[in-house]
DNA sequence: GACAGGTCGCCTATTACATCA
DNA sequence: GGTGATGTAATAGGCGACCTG
């Protein structure tokens, strides 16, 4: 996987390679919006529907892997991206000189080190940088042993993965090194932020669906309590206010258990007009199909779910 | 063609650290 | 200044896909 450009390429070789990189990186960005490389969404409730993905972010921000990213960043007025990157001071690490060696996991970026001063995005402050620094160092020592030290990404690095998260939820390799380059991070690094990125997206999102889910399980416990009320309603009903009335099947509520539809089961053979037609339309008692509405001749009241399918099985509407 | 071994990318759970109230 | 809560960078382990001999 690794590119392997670091070592024995000349500097107009390294240039013309990476000139022949980034149209590749950008003919793979064209070919993954044409083909429609759906967004990773969830099935219920996007969090972030895919409008809000316009074509465009990627050059507002001038990912590496669009045209002169730096351009388009001043074009696009952003200031901070262009003057930080002017400034020129490393964010996060000192590529170090082991970096350079070949199967080191820092190889991939020390080859772009040449360009780091130029395009990466810089730390809000020198002080903050030679923290930063320190951090990285410290990231480097880690892996000769030493205890981990966490650095936190500035905002400007923040924003633009999210940015670059926004245009796809994964990255192909091109992409993650060519972000790391811009960066000014490991690939690693990148690999690891999109990782906790869609982590966090997906417990999000799982939060919402369960916040949903109980609001539907709220509205299905009233009005199933409502239509108990009812039904009680209606049988003191008959028996108080219409002597003259025929006499009406006793009904027997019952309910499902997993989803708590309730079923009518019709007990008596007496019928009245309403029942008969009733019975017509397809019979009282059948499993999820009785309905209130034709018993009494009724219009049908809203009901969440009551189309054909299960309620667990169908909240996506 | 089937299979084992290696590599890679991703997911998930967890840890470790930085920051803030 | 100490402390707990929170956010998040980083790690570890597992799994599936793919490639190669």
């Amino acid at each position: 996987m690794e590119l392997g450009l670091s070592l024995g390429y000349g500097r107009r070789e390294e240039e013309e390679e990476e000139e022949a990189e980034e149209e590749e990186m950008m003919e793979d960005m064209e070919e993954a919006r044409s083909s429609g490389e759906p967004p990773v969404q969830l099935s219920l409730l996007p969090s972030v529907p895919a409008h809000r993905f316009p074509s465009s972010s990627s050059s507002r921000l001038g990912f590496a892997w669009t045209a002169d990213n730096t351009a388009a960043a001043a074009a696009a007025g952003n200031g901070s991206l262009v003057a930080s990157a002017a400034r020129g001071f490393d964010v996060n690490r000192v590529p170090s000189a082991e970096d350079a060696e070949e199967g080191s996991p820092n190889s991939i970026a020390s080859s772009f080190r040449t360009d780091f001063s130029a395009i990466g995005i810089a730390a809000r402050g020198e002080g903050v940088a030679a923290e930063r620094a320190s951090s990285a160092r410290a990231s480097d020592e880690e892996e000769n042993g030493a205890a981990r030290k966490k650095l936190r990404l500035s905002k400007e690095q923040s924003a633009f993965l999210e940015e670059s998260f926004k245009e796809h939820h994964t990255l192909n390799p091109k992409q993650k090194v060519a972000l790391a380059k811009q960066l000014n991070l490991r690939p690693r690094q990148v690999e690891v932020w999109f990782q906790n990125r869609r982590a966090r997206t997906k417990l999000k999102q799982t939060e919402v669906d369960c916040e949903y889910l109980k609001r539907c399980c709220e509205t299905l416990t009233e009005e199933n309590r409502r239509l108990q009320k009812e039904l009680s309603e209606l049988r003191a009903l008959k028996t108080t206010s219409h002597p003259f009335f025929m006499q009406l099947p006793a009904t027997t509520l019952s309910m499902c258990p997993s989803c708590e539809r309730t079923t009518t089961t019709t007990t008596t053979t007496t019928t009245t007009a309403a029942n008969a037609a009733a019975a017509n339309a397809g019979g009282s008692g059948s499993k999820h199909a009785s309905s209130f509405a034709s018993l009494f001749r009724k219009k049908p009241r809203f009901f969440p779910f009551v189309s054909s399918s299960h309620p667990a099985t169908s909240p996506a509407s």
